[in-house]
DNA sequence: TTAATAGTACGAAAGAATTCGTAGAACAAA
DNA sequence: TTTGTTCTACGAATTCTTTCGTACTATTAA
Protein backbone atom coordinates (compact mmCIF):
# COMPACT_ATOMS: atom_id res chain seq x y z
CA UNK A 1 0.00 0.00 0.00
CA UNK A 2 1.43 3.32 -0.94
CA UNK A 3 0.71 6.22 1.63
CA UNK A 4 3.13 8.67 0.55
CA UNK A 5 1.01 10.70 -1.92
CA UNK A 6 2.83 14.02 -2.06
CA UNK A 7 0.05 16.71 -1.94
CA UNK A 8 0.38 17.80 -5.81
CA UNK A 9 0.19 22.01 -6.37
CA UNK A 10 -2.20 23.91 -7.70
CA UNK A 11 -0.73 23.38 -11.70
CA UNK A 12 -0.22 19.76 -10.83
CA UNK A 13 -3.88 19.22 -9.90
CA UNK A 14 -4.64 20.80 -13.02
CA UNK A 15 -2.61 18.51 -15.16
CA UNK A 16 -3.78 15.56 -13.22
CA UNK A 17 -7.23 16.21 -13.77
CA UNK A 18 -6.44 16.11 -17.47
CA UNK A 19 -4.87 12.94 -17.59
CA UNK A 20 -7.38 11.26 -15.11
CA UNK A 21 -10.04 12.50 -17.66
CA UNK A 22 -8.50 11.34 -20.50
CA UNK A 23 -6.30 8.78 -20.30
CA UNK A 24 -2.52 9.02 -21.19
CA UNK A 25 -1.73 11.73 -23.20
CA UNK A 26 1.19 13.80 -24.48
CA UNK A 27 2.25 17.04 -23.44
CA UNK A 28 0.75 18.91 -26.72
CA UNK A 29 -2.85 17.29 -25.36
CA UNK A 30 -2.34 18.33 -21.76
CA UNK A 31 -1.13 22.12 -23.15
CA UNK A 32 -4.25 22.44 -25.36
CA UNK A 33 -6.54 21.39 -22.44
CA UNK A 34 -4.82 23.85 -20.24
CA UNK A 35 -4.82 26.98 -22.87
CA UNK A 36 -9.05 25.95 -22.78
CA UNK A 37 -8.91 27.17 -19.35
CA UNK A 38 -5.73 29.82 -19.11
CA UNK A 39 -3.18 30.79 -21.67
CA UNK A 40 -0.17 28.30 -20.92
CA UNK A 41 2.87 28.29 -23.18
CA UNK A 42 4.03 24.30 -23.94
CA UNK A 43 6.99 24.65 -22.23
CA UNK A 44 5.44 25.67 -18.74
CA UNK A 45 3.02 22.71 -19.34
CA UNK A 46 6.24 20.38 -20.05
CA UNK A 47 8.39 21.32 -17.15
CA UNK A 48 5.93 20.89 -14.78
CA UNK A 49 5.16 17.57 -15.99
CA UNK A 50 8.70 16.49 -16.03
CA UNK A 51 8.73 17.64 -12.49
CA UNK A 52 5.26 15.81 -11.90
CA UNK A 53 7.71 12.69 -13.66
CA UNK A 54 10.31 13.11 -11.05
CA UNK A 55 7.98 13.47 -8.32
CA UNK A 56 6.55 9.93 -8.96
CA UNK A 57 3.13 11.65 -9.37
CA UNK A 58 2.70 10.63 -13.53
CA UNK A 59 4.74 8.41 -15.49
CA UNK A 60 5.25 7.88 -18.62
CA UNK A 61 6.15 5.78 -22.00
CA UNK A 62 9.41 6.94 -23.59
CA UNK A 63 9.24 4.46 -26.34
CA UNK A 64 8.81 7.19 -28.99
CA UNK A 65 9.85 10.59 -29.42
CA UNK A 66 6.72 12.32 -27.94
CA UNK A 67 6.16 10.69 -24.98
CA UNK A 68 3.18 9.31 -23.46
CA UNK A 69 1.86 10.65 -19.75
CA UNK A 70 -0.12 8.78 -17.29
CA UNK A 71 -0.89 9.74 -13.98
CA UNK A 72 0.40 7.09 -11.13
CA UNK A 73 -1.82 8.28 -8.71
CA UNK A 74 -5.58 7.29 -8.33
CA UNK A 75 -7.91 10.10 -8.16
CA UNK A 76 -9.75 8.84 -5.38
CA UNK A 77 -6.46 9.10 -3.29
CA UNK A 78 -5.72 12.46 -3.93
CA UNK A 79 -8.91 13.68 -3.54
CA UNK A 80 -8.84 11.86 -0.16
CA UNK A 81 -5.51 13.22 0.96
CA UNK A 82 -6.52 16.95 -0.28
CA UNK A 83 -9.95 16.83 1.28
CA UNK A 84 -8.28 15.69 4.75
CA UNK A 85 -5.93 19.25 4.56
CA UNK A 86 -8.91 21.15 3.68
CA UNK A 87 -10.82 20.29 6.55
CA UNK A 88 -8.45 20.85 8.86
CA UNK A 89 -7.01 24.15 7.47
CA UNK A 90 -10.41 25.53 6.50
CA UNK A 91 -13.13 23.79 8.82
CA UNK A 92 -10.36 23.27 11.70
CA UNK A 93 -11.61 19.44 11.02
CA UNK A 94 -15.33 19.28 10.93
CA UNK A 95 -16.35 17.22 8.04
CA UNK A 96 -20.02 17.87 9.59
CA UNK A 97 -19.19 22.07 8.75
CA UNK A 98 -17.71 21.44 5.26
CA UNK A 99 -21.20 19.09 4.27
CA UNK A 100 -23.27 21.59 5.76
CA UNK A 101 -21.86 24.27 3.96
CA UNK A 102 -21.13 22.52 0.50
CA UNK A 103 -24.82 21.43 0.49
CA UNK A 104 -26.30 24.38 1.83
CA UNK A 105 -24.77 26.87 -0.79
CA UNK A 106 -25.97 25.50 -4.29
CA UNK A 107 -28.02 23.83 -6.17
CA UNK A 108 -28.22 20.10 -6.13
CA UNK A 109 -30.58 17.84 -7.65
CA UNK A 110 -33.12 15.08 -6.70
CA UNK A 111 -31.06 12.68 -7.77
CA UNK A 112 -28.23 13.53 -5.97
CA UNK A 113 -29.87 14.34 -3.21
CA UNK A 114 -31.70 10.72 -2.73
CA UNK A 115 -27.95 9.15 -3.35
CA UNK A 116 -26.71 11.11 -0.20
CA UNK A 117 -29.36 10.12 1.76
CA UNK A 118 -28.75 6.39 0.81
CA UNK A 119 -25.49 7.13 1.54
CA UNK A 120 -26.47 8.60 4.95
CA UNK A 121 -28.50 5.13 5.29
CA UNK A 122 -25.81 2.40 4.73
CA UNK A 123 -23.40 4.70 6.76
CA UNK A 124 -26.00 4.53 10.14
CA UNK A 125 -26.54 0.43 9.68
CA UNK A 126 -23.24 0.92 9.96
CA UNK A 127 -22.20 -0.87 6.45
CA UNK A 128 -19.55 1.85 6.42
CA UNK A 129 -16.08 1.66 8.38
CA UNK B 1 -22.35 43.55 0.19
CA UNK B 2 -18.68 42.84 -0.24
CA UNK B 3 -17.77 40.02 -2.07
CA UNK B 4 -13.88 40.65 -3.01
CA UNK B 5 -12.61 38.14 -0.59
CA UNK B 6 -9.14 37.61 -0.90
CA UNK B 7 -8.09 34.00 -0.92
CA UNK B 8 -6.07 34.49 2.24
CA UNK B 9 -2.72 31.83 2.29
CA UNK B 10 -2.17 29.39 4.33
CA UNK B 11 -0.67 31.11 6.94
CA UNK B 12 -2.77 33.71 6.77
CA UNK B 13 -5.28 31.30 7.16
CA UNK B 14 -3.71 29.79 10.88
CA UNK B 15 -4.42 33.31 11.72
CA UNK B 16 -7.67 34.21 10.80
CA UNK B 17 -8.75 30.90 12.78
CA UNK B 18 -7.28 32.31 15.89
CA UNK B 19 -9.27 35.27 15.56
CA UNK B 20 -11.89 34.01 14.88
CA UNK B 21 -11.83 31.55 17.67
CA UNK B 22 -10.80 33.68 20.29
CA UNK B 23 -11.61 37.53 19.23
CA UNK B 24 -9.59 40.82 18.68
CA UNK B 25 -6.02 39.47 19.78
CA UNK B 26 -2.48 40.97 19.87
CA UNK B 27 0.33 39.62 17.93
CA UNK B 28 1.64 38.48 21.18
CA UNK B 29 -1.13 36.18 21.88
CA UNK B 30 -1.28 35.08 17.99
CA UNK B 31 2.17 34.12 17.75
CA UNK B 32 1.79 32.33 21.20
CA UNK B 33 -1.21 29.98 19.60
CA UNK B 34 -0.02 29.60 16.50
CA UNK B 35 3.30 28.23 18.16
CA UNK B 36 0.95 25.37 20.32
CA UNK B 37 1.27 23.89 16.57
CA UNK B 38 4.34 25.07 14.91
CA UNK B 39 7.29 27.13 16.11
CA UNK B 40 6.86 30.39 14.90
CA UNK B 41 8.84 33.91 15.48
CA UNK B 42 7.48 36.69 16.83
CA UNK B 43 8.11 38.81 13.95
CA UNK B 44 7.39 36.49 11.33
CA UNK B 45 3.75 36.28 12.76
CA UNK B 46 3.88 40.52 13.06
CA UNK B 47 4.44 40.25 9.73
CA UNK B 48 1.67 38.11 8.10
CA UNK B 49 -0.56 40.30 10.22
CA UNK B 50 0.58 43.36 8.93
CA UNK B 51 0.34 41.85 5.52
CA UNK B 52 -3.26 40.77 6.53
CA UNK B 53 -3.94 44.20 7.50
CA UNK B 54 -2.72 45.88 4.13
CA UNK B 55 -5.11 43.24 2.44
CA UNK B 56 -7.78 44.10 4.53
CA UNK B 57 -8.00 41.12 6.16
CA UNK B 58 -8.01 42.06 9.39
CA UNK B 59 -8.59 45.71 11.45
CA UNK B 60 -6.61 46.64 14.06
CA UNK B 61 -7.10 49.01 17.18
CA UNK B 62 -4.03 51.08 17.54
CA UNK B 63 -5.21 53.40 20.13
CA UNK B 64 -2.04 51.65 22.10
CA UNK B 65 1.31 50.82 21.46
CA UNK B 66 0.18 47.29 21.58
CA UNK B 67 -1.93 46.61 18.46
CA UNK B 68 -5.26 44.58 18.75
CA UNK B 69 -6.33 42.92 15.79
CA UNK B 70 -9.76 41.49 14.41
CA UNK B 71 -11.13 39.79 11.59
CA UNK B 72 -12.62 41.81 9.49
CA UNK B 73 -13.89 38.81 7.29
CA UNK B 74 -16.22 36.94 8.21
CA UNK B 75 -15.17 32.94 9.16
CA UNK B 76 -18.64 31.52 6.73
CA UNK B 77 -17.74 33.81 3.86
CA UNK B 78 -14.10 33.09 4.07
CA UNK B 79 -15.36 28.94 3.93
CA UNK B 80 -17.59 29.40 1.74
CA UNK B 81 -14.59 31.55 -0.98
CA UNK B 82 -12.72 28.33 -0.02
CA UNK B 83 -15.16 25.16 -0.65
CA UNK B 84 -16.06 26.89 -3.94
CA UNK B 85 -12.14 26.93 -4.79
CA UNK B 86 -11.15 23.44 -3.77
CA UNK B 87 -14.49 21.91 -5.26
CA UNK B 88 -13.21 23.36 -8.65
CA UNK B 89 -9.88 22.82 -8.60
CA UNK B 90 -10.00 19.04 -6.08
CA UNK B 91 -12.99 18.19 -7.37
CA UNK B 92 -14.19 19.29 -10.71
CA UNK B 93 -17.54 21.46 -9.48
CA UNK B 94 -19.57 18.21 -7.95
CA UNK B 95 -20.41 19.06 -4.68
CA UNK B 96 -21.59 15.63 -4.87
CA UNK B 97 -18.47 13.82 -5.01
CA UNK B 98 -16.89 16.11 -2.40
CA UNK B 99 -19.66 15.23 0.48
CA UNK B 100 -19.65 11.46 -0.32
CA UNK B 101 -15.69 11.34 0.16
CA UNK B 102 -16.42 13.48 3.41
CA UNK B 103 -18.68 11.75 4.60
CA UNK B 104 -17.89 8.34 3.50
CA UNK B 105 -14.00 8.11 4.65
CA UNK B 106 -14.91 9.05 8.60
CA UNK B 107 -17.31 8.68 11.36
CA UNK B 108 -19.95 10.54 11.66
CA UNK B 109 -22.46 10.46 14.76
CA UNK B 110 -26.64 9.90 14.10
CA UNK B 111 -27.22 13.49 15.23
CA UNK B 112 -24.85 14.59 12.96
CA UNK B 113 -26.53 12.30 10.22
CA UNK B 114 -29.64 13.38 11.09
CA UNK B 115 -29.02 17.15 10.80
CA UNK B 116 -27.70 16.25 7.43
CA UNK B 117 -30.88 14.70 6.76
CA UNK B 118 -32.97 17.40 7.82
CA UNK B 119 -31.13 19.99 5.56
CA UNK B 120 -31.52 17.39 2.59
CA UNK B 121 -35.37 17.81 3.20
CA UNK B 122 -35.21 21.75 3.30
CA UNK B 123 -33.14 21.96 0.17
CA UNK B 124 -35.90 19.31 -1.55
CA UNK B 125 -38.57 21.66 -0.19
CA UNK B 126 -37.34 24.30 -1.75
CA UNK B 127 -36.60 26.09 1.87
CA UNK B 128 -33.25 26.33 0.68
CA UNK B 129 -32.00 29.53 -1.81
C1' DT C 1 17.40 59.29 34.46
C1' DT C 2 18.88 55.28 32.77
C1' DA C 3 18.68 50.59 31.45
C1' DA C 4 16.00 46.73 30.24
C1' DT C 5 11.87 45.13 28.05
C1' DA C 6 8.23 44.79 24.69
C1' DG C 7 6.34 46.75 20.90
C1' DT C 8 6.07 48.26 15.58
C1' DA C 9 7.97 48.91 10.92
C1' DC C 10 10.15 47.29 7.17
C1' DG C 11 13.60 45.58 3.90
C1' DA C 12 15.49 41.75 2.37
C1' DA C 13 16.77 36.77 2.45
C1' DA C 14 15.04 32.23 1.74
C1' DG C 15 11.76 28.97 -0.22
C1' DA C 16 8.31 27.27 -3.22
C1' DA C 17 5.86 27.25 -7.51
C1' DT C 18 5.43 28.87 -12.09
C1' DT C 19 6.89 30.60 -16.41
C1' DC C 20 9.91 31.04 -20.12
C1' DG C 21 13.99 31.07 -23.34
C1' DT C 22 17.34 28.54 -25.59
C1' DA C 23 19.89 24.54 -27.12
C1' DG C 24 19.97 20.42 -29.29
C1' DA C 25 17.97 15.84 -30.97
C1' DA C 26 14.72 13.37 -34.04
C1' DC C 27 12.16 13.26 -37.91
C1' DA C 28 9.81 14.38 -42.16
C1' DA C 29 9.63 16.56 -46.52
C1' DA C 30 11.77 18.74 -50.34
C1' DT D 1 21.48 16.27 -47.96
C1' DT D 2 19.36 20.39 -46.30
C1' DT D 3 15.63 22.78 -44.17
C1' DG D 4 11.72 23.26 -41.25
C1' DT D 5 9.00 21.37 -37.59
C1' DT D 6 8.24 19.16 -33.28
C1' DC D 7 9.94 17.34 -29.56
C1' DT D 8 12.81 17.05 -24.85
C1' DA D 9 15.99 18.95 -21.44
C1' DC D 10 17.15 22.25 -18.42
C1' DG D 11 18.75 26.56 -16.37
C1' DA D 12 17.26 30.77 -15.08
C1' DA D 13 13.92 34.61 -14.39
C1' DT D 14 9.73 35.74 -12.10
C1' DT D 15 6.33 35.74 -8.75
C1' DC D 16 4.29 34.57 -4.44
C1' DT D 17 4.80 33.42 0.41
C1' DT D 18 7.17 32.94 4.56
C1' DT D 19 10.77 33.97 7.64
C1' DC D 20 13.98 36.79 9.86
C1' DG D 21 17.28 40.57 11.22
C1' DT D 22 17.69 45.23 12.45
C1' DA D 23 16.37 49.87 13.60
C1' DC D 24 13.63 52.59 16.19
C1' DT D 25 9.97 53.96 19.73
C1' DA D 26 7.27 53.53 23.87
C1' DT D 27 6.95 51.82 28.46
C1' DT D 28 8.42 50.11 32.77
C1' DA D 29 11.45 49.23 36.68
C1' DA D 30 15.45 50.27 39.22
Amino acid sequence: MNNKITKPTEAELQILQILWQNGPSTVRFVNEKLNEEKKTGYTTSLKTMQIMFEKKLVKRNEENKTHIYAAVVREEDVQKHLLDKFLDSAFKGSAMKLVMQALGNRKTSKKELDEIRALLDKIEKGGNK
